[in-house]
DNA sequence: ATTTTTGAACTGACTGGTCAGTGCAAAAAC
DNA sequence: GTTTTTGCACTGACCAGTCAGTTCAAAAAT
């Protein structure tokens, strides 16, 4: 997730454990998880097998850490891109826009986790589903808190379904961001922000 | 997919087809197409493993041959839907927001079969990635094709990226439909397309 | 200052189990 | 009589998790 260096002071054990969840996030986001084995996440981390299990109960504790760990990098640049909009003295609407970019930069940096979450996000009958579905309430309930913000201070309209519209906006972010990566690389982060931004701001239809 | 009654004339080979389909994706949207085993597929479907390479050469070839029939009913439902609002001479707004709809209930009805979708699409380094490339492209089409005509006849804004907006919509109405299924099974589908058409139409902002 | 001990971190060969895919003779369906 | 399905035994590859043993830096003993 990281670079490579260690976090503050860290000791050996926090360096091995970062360099797993490198590993195994890229690995994971290509292949899924049952097609990624814990040989292959070793090796790519540079470590024997035994370190992992050294480090981790089992792979899929290590996998739900991975995610807690991830979500927690999301939920934080959310929150903070509300929070300068609103010391900065912007509109919800402004505060919408941040997070949409914000959500872009993240995507942009870790794609590989992103496309990972998506493609775990819905699947039932899994060991993680708790814990995802705890992490994705977290992350909804940054947008969520705005939105209704919005509406309690007359800015966006009291007819909109807070739960929904935060889940929709979050989606359009998400894939559009995903398709950008995977077929349209050469845009840039700008380009992609200013489509999501005409749409949430509905000027769409109307011709200009 | 469809409901167990054979296509048309159809021999019992298509009927079994069928049946496979219908179990490998509930099963594969569940656990992941590594996690599901053959043996599983087959029992489920009430049918010996034989039966299943008697028909498909291969697990994965059994899988892409099913996103292949999932992905096309979903881009003649689209299609379908644009056309009937042509013919009733609706806007092209009123075309995206009928195919929107048209997406809300085909995702409504083979709610495996989306989830599977979306959690296959953005993996790389898998056999069927290019399947999943032709036909993914040939769903947003459907929405560019309507996007590029509303900007031709001035409807909709001529700034608009149609390719980065034709995927916000789809993954607007992807996640929402998703998380509408996973978390709020309790709304109608009424409710969840209200939400969405107000996004497109741009009233969410402004109080009214 | 030098030697010894300790223990956390790491290693990699090994095990027990699982699963895709095969082969084929006999039955059923058409 | 041809096509399709069945049932089932079998193989070979692969893989999660284990465990006895190694490494080494820092603490303790001398």
């Amino acid at each position: 997730m990281e670079s490579s260096s260690t976090t503050a002071g860290g000791g050996r054990r926090e360096a091995t454990r970062q360099k797993l969840y490198e590993a195994a996030v890229t690995l994971i986001a290509e292949q899924g998880f049952s097609a990624t084995t814990v040989d292959e996440i070793a090796e790519r981390a540079g470590v024997a097998k035994g370190t992992v299990y050294y480090n981790f109960a089992s792979k899929s504790v290590l996998f739900e850490e991975l995610l807690r760990h991830g979500v927690g990098l999301l939920t934080a640049s959310l929150r903070e891109a509300a929070e300068r909009t609103e010391r900065d003295g912007g509109t919800k609407v402004d505060a919408l826009d941040a997070m949409i970019r914000a959500g872009l930069a993240f995507i942009n940096r870790y794609p590989a986790f992103t496309q990972l979450y998506v493609a775990e996000l819905w699947r039932t009958n899994r060991a993680w589903q708790s814990t995802l579905m705890v992490v994705r309430q977290e992350a909804v309930a940054v947008v969520e808190g705005v939105l209704r913000e919005g509406v309690a201070n007359g800015e966006l309209s009291d007819e909109i379904d807070v739960p929904l519209t935060a889940a929709a906006l979050v989606g359009m972010v998400l894939v559009a961001a995903l398709d950008w990566q995977a077929f349209q690389p050469e845009r840039s982060l700008d380009d992609v922000h200013a489509a999501l931004s005409r749409l949430l701001q509905g000027r769409v239809s109307g011709n200009r």
